[in-house]
Parts: structure tokens; sequence; C-alpha cells
DNA sequence: CTGTAAAATTGACTTAAGTCAATCTTTCTG
DNA sequence: CAGAAAGATTGACTTAAGTCAATTTTACAG
């Protein structure tokens, strides 16, 4: 268990470059948590007194309207951080985090991690590299929102996840739908329709939680400009 | 001039807290450029060889659609630094930079900014107090795009501008109205038909570039939930 | 298994906001 | 200061995507 944890701290990019002793440091600032399915990690606008490194599991960090419908902002996954621009900037969270998956987290505790981050340059660089990846995303993703339409944003989505997946044939999906929805800005019964589209044009073939990119060509040409009905 | 620069450094948030020396060891390492009225710093996908501090002037940053619609992410006065995600990350520049008026910038080549913030982890924690501001930017702004209609946007943008301003009254806008439009996610025609909504339900006066937020209670009300039509 | 709840799909309808085009106004440049 | 260009406004129209409601399908707890 605790084996385990280490592991993860010496292969997660961020600690890259770190001595056994080094880890062994972090590991004693950071407590571990555990979360149910769906449970709540931190909320929009709340004070944050550290951040967390995700262990096992999938945590959703999103935004919410007054009426209630999601913006998905990403999905971390094992060995990504959450809520780091709480302890840098204005300690408050930007926005809300839940667990999709029962998970495990660890908790880094704001003022130790600071400590250590000013004994380590190393590690502040990586965290910058994090921090900007992080923004350059975001800056794809308010283009694909203000400027595409939501075929586009899908058909750039599974791109991306097959991407992820080394081009795995058929694509699983490993989120549901509506989080699917939630994540390219639009609602499941506009995804519904435009994946049934792209079927109907052989794009793609859907099955369930499985996909088929049938046409990766027409996939990108519709993910950069196109429309789904010139095709 | 060269007095001129090297006072903006010193004020800076980003240089906080450094020497005499140190100032100038900052200055020595960046160059000065200056550059028209729309002329482009840098371009979406270019490689990076390191970022610029806007000394006077101003500068946009923006994604563009290949049917040629913009999208501002943001847009930076003095003293605020532009492209250092390509330093930190990937190389490349995540958006397109085009100055607004003439102005004059500063280049830090990536090579010698990465050194000099090793040697200072102040420095490097600025920078992340940087980069994590701009991260809850985006959130806010991938928020208001995807879950706030065009008359919740503007309010919501008009009251932020009013901050900057400490309240003045009137409102001055100091970008043209279709750059306030690509800024909201919008375009010209769509915002001059919400300003003159607003107007007639006595939310603000416009005359020109003057905006008078008649009404801020409501303006908050409509940039948080509600409808234009529900006033 | 089976039955209930959650997830996904489909149809009919509404609507916010975009497009296209014409006109008016402001701002510079020569 | 005139005239051209850029910026802003207005109207008529189209459309992508949202809402609401009704099923259908899938998943899973007992």
């Amino acid at each position: 268990m605790k084996i385990n944890v280490k592991q993860l701290i010496a292969n997660v990019l961020f600690f890259k470059g770190l001595s056994e002793e080094e880890i062994d440091g972090i590991h004693r600032i950071a407590s571990e948590r555990h979360y149910q399915r769906n449970q709540m990690v931190f909320s929009d606008g709340e004070e944050g007194a550290g951040f967390f490194l995700v262990v096992e599991g999938s945590v959703k960090v999103f935004k919410m309207s007054p009426e209630g419908k999601e913006q998905i902002l990403h999905i971390l996954g094992p060995g990504e951080p959450v809520g780091q621009v709480a302890v840098f900037a204005g300690a408050s969270f930007p926005a809300n985090a839940q667990t999709i998956t029962k998970s495990r987290l660890l908790f880094f505790p704001r003022r130790s991690f600071v400590d250590l981050i000013q004994s380590r340059p190393s590690l502040a660089l990586n965290m910058l590299a994090i921090l900007s990846n992080r923004l350059r995303e975001f800056t794809v993703q308010i283009e694909n929102i203000s400027l595409k339409e939501v075929p586009a944003r899908l058909a750039s989505y599974l791109l991306y996840l097959s991407d992820e997946q080394q081009g795995a044939e058929p694509l699983q999906l490993t989120i549901s739908k509506a989080q699917l929805a939630s994540i390219i800005g639009t609602i499941p019964e506009t995804l519904s329709r435009i994946l049934s589209r792209m079927s109907a044009k052989n794009l793609i073939g859907v099955n369930g939680r499985e996909i088929r990119l049938l046409d990766r060509d027409n996939l990108a040409a519709l993910a950069e400009h196109g429309r789904l009905g010139d095709l």
C-alpha cells in the first residue's frame, strides 16, 4: 500500500528526478484520503489549505451554472495534481472537484509544499510546466467552445481520446455520455443526435461505450473547419 | 528611456522583492522591441524562443477560427507577461498575440530566463502565482462562454471593467466594441443589439465608448443567473 | 433472474444568436 | 476640412442547439 504510493510519486512527472530520500520527504508531508464514487473533493470558492494528487480513480473538475448545467474543465487520473491553483494564488479553489469513481488521493498541505518547492528549483520548474500545459489546454477548450460547433468539438474530442488510447480500435469511453456532453459543452440530447448523424455519415460506429473511428480524415477535417452538413 | 524600463521592472509583481543588482541582471538579459499598432507579436503554433513583457501599449492574445472569427483570451497592458507558456511547456505559442496600439515590449530569451528562475526560488513562486491567476481567469471565461448567455457575459464584463477602473463613472471602454464582442465571445451585431436592450431597460447608459452603469444590482443579478427578458 | 432506477435516445417545439446586407456615424489621413 | 475608411447600428432572415416530454435501452441491486 505505502510502497504503492511511493512508487506512484516517483513516477509522476511532477516529482521527476528526485532522490529516494526526497520522495520520502514528500511522502511524509502528504496524507492519504479515500473517496466514494461521486463524492465532492472540494467546491468552487472554498478556501484551499493545499492541493491533491490522484493516486487511484478519477476526478472531474467542473463549473456549474445556477440552473444546474455543468461544464467539465478536465478529468484527472492517477499521477495528476488537482487544486494547485489555490496554493499559488488566491487561496480559494477556482472550480468544483468530484470523484467519478471510488478514488484515493494524496493531500499536500500548502505551507509544507511551498517550502519544499523553494528548496528545490527543479520542482518549481516542473510545476510551471504543468500549469503551462493546463493553460494550453484551456486555450484549446475556449477556442473549441467559442469558435466551433458541437459536431466539430465532438470530432476533435474523439480524435483526442483515440490518441490517448494509442489509437486502439474500438475506442472505449471511460465516462458516461452525459459527462462527454458536459466536456464538449453541450447536453446529452444534442450529443445523442450528433452521434447518430455522424454514424449515418459513416464517420464513426457507435455501440454503447465503444466507438469506432471509421473515417479519421473526415473527422479531422470536421474538427478543424467544417460543418457536419458539408460532408 | 532605460531608466523607465528599469523602473517598470522593479514595479512589476513578477519581479517583486529583487535587489538593484538583480534588476540590472534582468534588464541585461532582456531586449527591447518596438511594434506598430495592429502588428503581430507571435502566432499560434509558432516556436517560442522566449517570452515578452509589455512595457507600453497593449497586446491582445487570441485564437482564430478558420472562418476568421476571433476569440480574445486576454488583453495585456504594461507590466504583464505574454507568451510564458511557451517557455515552460511545449515550446510553441498556444495562441496569437497582436498589438492593439503602438507598443514597446521586452523580450526575455528562454534559456537565460530559466537560469534566472532556478537561481531565485521567489521568482519561481511569483511566476507560479501569475500562471495560477491566468488559469483562474480562463476557468471563469470557460464558465461564462459555456454556461451563460451573451447578456449575462456582457453584464459580468462591464462590472469587471468598472472594478478595474475603481468604479469610475462613466466607465471608459479602452477597446473597440468589436473587440469587446470578441472578448465576451460574440459578434459586433449581437453586442450592439444587447447594448440597446440593456439601455432600454435602464441598466446602462451608452454614449460611444462611455458606458454608465445605472443599475448595478440588476446588472449583477443578470451576470449571475438571469436572462435579460426576466428583468 | 427480474424489476427498478439510471442512462440514452427520439420527437416536437422554441429561441438565442449568427448571417447577410444596407445604412449611419465616427475617425483619421491627405 | 473633405472624403474615404473603419466602426457601429439596424432589419430581415436562418439556424444550431436548447427545452420539455415521452420512450426505449442498459445496468445493477436484491
